[in-house]
DNA sequence: CATGAATGAGCCTTCATTCAT
DNA sequence: TATGAATGAAGGCTCATTCAT
C-alpha cells in the first residue's frame, strides 16, 4: 500500500479545492463565494485553503489557469492536424455543446470577467488568458475559412471577439427555462451563416 | 410656489436612488452593491432607502421594471409605425449604440439575471421581465424579416434569444481593451447575416 | 423625562468604548484587545464600535488624545498660579500617585508607546502626543528648579525624558510583588536628588 | 570529519531559534510575533520549532534563561574582583550603553514583563529571573557605596528598582527621535547624584 | 419622510499547534 | 530531528436591516 508522497497529497488537494472553487464561484460569484465553503466542499477545513492559497484571488487564477490551459491545449491539439470541413464543423460543435453543457465552467469565466472589471490589479492578469482564448477561437475560425475555401470577410478580426460573446452570452441562460435547449445548434447555425455570407 | 405633493417628493426620491443603484449594481454587482453606497451617492442618508424600498432587492425590483418599461415601450412605439427596412435597420442599430454606449444598463441588466440565477424567489419576477424583452426583440426581428421580405427560417423562435446573447455577451466586454469598438458594427454585421442567409 | 440627543447618545457611547478600550488596551496590548471584548465591556454590540470608530487604531488614537488633553490640561492650569517649592512638589507627587494608582493609564501609554515602534502611521501621530506630555514635564520642571532657586543644571533639557522614563518604567511594575510599594516615594526622592544636586 | 553530536546539533538549532525570537519577541511582542517568522528567520521550517520546544511561551523562557543568565554571570565576574570607584562606574556605563544600544534585548525583557503580567502562570517564572536581576544591580549598587565610602541610603532596598526602572523606560525610547541620544550619560548623572547625595 | 445609532450575522485571513512523513 | 500539510479557534471588519428620534 504505497501512501501518497507530500507533492502529491498537495497536488490533489488543489485539485479538490480548485473543483470545489469553480463550481462556488460560478453559483456565487467571486464576491459571493465563501472560502468555507468551498474548503467544506472539497472536504478540508478552513487552513488548508490557505496552507495552499494566498487568497481567495489566488484559487481565482489558479483555476483560471488551469482550465484555461486544459482548454486551450485542446484545442491546439486539434487544429495541429489537418482536417476537412465537416470535422472543423463537428468538433466545434463538441467543444460549445460540452462547454454550454458544464454550467458551471461558462458561468466561472464570466465571474472571472465581472472580477477583472472590478478590480485592475486582477485585470492585467485577466488579460493574458483571454487573449490566448481568443487567439485560439481565431485560429479556429481561420481553419474553418481556409478548409471551406471561403475568403475571410473584412471582419475576421473581430469575429472571434463576436463568437465568444455569443457563447458567453448565452451560458448565461443556461438553466433557465429562457435558454434556448439546442444553443450549440443555434451557434453551428450562426457559424455556417457567416461561412455561407463570405 | 407650488410645494411637491407628498408623492411627487417620493417618487423624485424614488427616481434618485434608482438612478443610483443602477449604477451601483452595475459596477459592484447584486451582492457587492452597498445600500449605504447607493443612498449616498443619490444624496439621502440609510433611512430614506428603507423608507422608500423593504429590502435590496426590492430597488433591484423596482429599478428592472422602471428602465425595462421604458425600453419597451419605446420599441412598440416604433414598431407601431410601418417603416421600411433601412429605418428598421438603422433604429436597431441606434438601439444597440445607446445600449452598449450606457455600460451600466448592461452591467445592470447582467447582474439582474445574476441574481436571478441565485434567488429562487426573484427568478419568478425576473422571468416577466425577460418574457417582455424577448418578445420584445421577436417582433423586431419579425417587422425585419417582413419588410426584407425574406422568410423566417425555421429557428426563427429561437433567434431574439440568440440575438439577446450576443447584445450580453458584447455589454461584458464594453470597457475593455479587449472588447470591439464597433461592438455595433458587429451587431449589424450578425443581423444582415441571419437575413441574407435566408 | 428628557430623552438624549442623538449628540449627546453618541458622546455617552464614545466615552463608554474609550473607557473600555483603555483599560482591554492596558491589560492585553494594542494588538491582543479584542474590538468584541471591549464593547461587550461597554455594553454595546460589535457594531456600535464600526458605527463610532473607523477601525481598531482609531479608538487609540481617541483615547490617547481624550486622557492626554485631561491629563496636560490639569498641569496647565495648576502651573498657571504662582506656586511655592512645598505645593508643586505635593502636587507633583499627588500626580505620580494618582498616574501609578491607576495601573490602566500608565500601561496604555506604554502600549500606545509600542504600537508606534511598530507602526510608522501611528508613529507619527503618536509623536505629537508624546512632544505635548514632555514639554508639559519639562515646563514642571522648570517651575521646580525656579521656585527651589536652583540653577537649571546643563542636562536640564534631558531631564524631562529622564523623568518620564522613570515612571513608565514604574508603571511596568505596578501590580507586581517585584514593584515598589511605594513608588511615588521614590519618585520624589528622584525629584529632591537632582535639585539638591544642582 | 567530526559530525555533531546529536546533542550539539540540537543546541545549534536552539541558539539559532532563540536568537530569532529574540529579535522577533522584541519587535513584535510575544502575542504579535509568529512563530513561522521566527522559524523562517532562523532558517528552519515550522517543524524544528516544535521539535525544539513545546510552545511559544516555551521558547520565551528559554531565551529569558539564556540572556539573564549570560548577563547576571557577567556582572558577577565582575563584582568578584575588587575594583574602585572610577572602574565600577564606568563597568556600569558600559553595561548600560551596551543594553540600551542592543535595542532587542531591552525590548524583549519589556515584552517578557508584559506577557508576565497578563498571565499567571508565565508570572511565576519570570519572578525567579526578575529577582537574580535585581539582585544583581543591588550588589552592584552596594559595591558603588561601598567603594564611594558612602553610607547606603534608607531607601537603598528600593533604589534597585528605581534603577531597573529607569533603564526599562529609556529602552522603550531607543530608536525614537524622542529618546535620548546619550542615555548612558544620563543614567550616569542620576548614579552620581544619588551618590553625593548621601 | 428622513436621520443615523445600534445590531449581529457573516466573511477573509492569521496563526499556534498537531501529526503523518 | 526536521518537514510541511492540515486543523480550527479567534479576530478585524463589512453590511443589510431595525428602530428611536
Amino acid at each position: 500500500m504505497t501512501r501518497l508522497s507530500r507533492e502529491d497529497s498537495r497536488s490533489i488537494t488543489q485539485e479538490k479545492l480548485r473543483t470545489a472553487a469553480l463550481q462556488e464561484f460560478a453559483r456565487w460569484g467571486f464576491g459571493g463565494a465563501a472560502i468555507d465553503k468551498i474548503t467544506e466542499s472539497a472536504g478540508f477545513s478552513r487552513g488548508a485553503f490557505y496552507a495552499n492559497y494566498k487568497s481567495k484571488e489566488d484559487i481565482l487564477i489558479d483555476v483560471l489557469k488551469a482550465y484555461n490551459s486544459r482548454e486551450i491545449q485542446e484545442w491546439r491539439q486539434f487544429l495541429a492536424m489537418p482536417e476537412d470541413l465537416e470535422t472543423i464543423l463537428e468538433y466545434m460543435r463538441g467543444s460549445f455543446a460540452r462547454y454550454l453543457g458544464q454550467a458551471d465552467w461558462g458561468m466561472f469565466v464570466i465571474e472571472a470577467q465581472l472580477h477583472a472589471k472590478r478590480n485592475r490589479d486582477f485585470a492585467a492578469k485577466y488579460r493574458g488568458y483571454l487573449n490566448e482564448v481568443n487567439e485560439s477561437v481565431r485560429l479556429m475560425l481561420s481553419a474553418l475559412y481556409s478548409r471551406a475555401g471561403v475568403a475571410e470577410p473584412p471582419n475576421f478580426g473581430e469575429l472571434a471577439v463576436l463568437l465568444r460573446a455569443l457563447v458567453v452570452g448565452l451560458s448565461l441562460d443556461v438553466g433557465d427555462d429562457s435558454g434556448l435547449s439546442n444553443a450549440p445548434d443555434q451557434l453551428m447555425y450562426f457559424l455556417k451563416t457567416i461561412l455561407h455570407q463570405a
